[in-house]
DNA sequence: AAAGTAAACTAACAATTGTTAGTTTGTCGT
DNA sequence: ACGACAAACTAACAATTGTTAGTTTACTTT
């Protein structure tokens, strides 16, 4: 664990203001505020309100992107692949839930790396449908349609971050355990 | 049908470009040159800014709150309920998809309805969690978590905006039947 | 033709925005 | 004590923001 530079500071600080009024509503006069500092002193350590979201996003992008990565690439069957997708979602909202506000909602006022954001999201959903397509061929998923099962997972996993910070009850492995259970075999009886 | 107001018009131009970047970073100018006109102009019509975001999140909320309460006042079991919910979610998504987007991501921008809204939504979980926890004490539901449950199936629906407008071929009884098998069922075989 | 009205316009406002330039302050190794 | 450097400051900028005031345009009703 290197420790904390002024920069990420900024950003963390960031974070949280992002998560509550989104990028647009957050003014840098508001980062500077929360810090003690004056607008202007951040400039020292960061170049653009741009370069705060850019740092937000893509880190958080990469790291489902490499998760993603070695899930796929191992040899579990379909459902032990799923189970490992709703943990890795867990395990990153849990880290930085705030920083997935802006993942969720403010990606579109990437402008720099908006086309790098949208391919690695592409990727992402592309191999989760390939897996759950794999499922429904091994005869581990029921035969219904796959980007409705696709979309309705998904969509939880990616609200997990409005849920996560308030049921601090709930820990780490047995909330993964727990939605994979929903999730996988539904809420009926 | 009454036919569509100037007022209407505006409020269906700003719903659209509200769902693109969000509230916060549409501007008056933005709505007036989409409508062919200056931004001045639009305040023949509307008080404010904020006027036009409370019209579309207030008047999506309170149908849901109605919705809400035909449900829970009917004589239908816990997952007749349910489906009902989802075909509600389904129903009004399908007619306001873009609205939907406002509703989920900029209601913190509400000032004057903001209290307002936070107990209709409030009031809305509570009876969606109440039909849940019914659903398990009839041993309808299976007896996991009621907190993971509503989330998973709130997070699913809250999302359908995202997904409705680009899957117009799946159709509306279709999607909500199909959509309320995943998530009462599950996807595993 | 006159009057009324809905809805557009031009021009401007005060406030706020992200950002830059240049300066001061405090801490550290020499 | 001295120089270097990180990190704060003040002051200002050009652009953009929501909104207001007053005016013009084009129909419709009398």
């Amino acid at each position: 664990m290197k420790q904390e530079t002024r920069k990420d500071e900024i950003i963390r600080t960031s974070t949280s203001l992002f998560k509550e009024k989104g990028y647009s509503a957050v003014t840098m006069r508001d980062i500077a505020k929360a810090m003690g500092i004056k607008a202007a002193s951040l400039y020292n350590h960061i170049s653009s309100k741009q370069e705060i979201l850019s740092n937000i996003i893509i880190s958080l992008a990469e790291e489902f992107t490499q998760g993603m990565a070695i899930i796929k690439d191992s040899n579990n069957n379909s459902i032990e692949k799923l189970k490992d997708i709703v943990n890795l979602h867990v395990s990153i909202t849990t880290n930085n839930p705030f920083g997935m506000a802006s993942l969720n909602n403010d990606w579109m006022h990437l402008e720099e790396h908006l086309d790098y954001y949208l391919q690695l999201r592409l990727n992402y959903e592309d191999n989760f449908r390939q897996i759950i397509e794999q499922g429904i061929i091994n005869k581990e998923l029921s035969d219904s349609n796959a980007e409705v099962m696709l979309f309705s997972v998904l969509s939880t996993l990616r609200s997990l971050y409005i849920w996560i910070p308030d049921k601090e009850d709930l820990q780490h492995v047995n909330l993964s355990a727990n939605l994979s259970n929903v999730l996988l075999t539904g809420i009926i009886k």
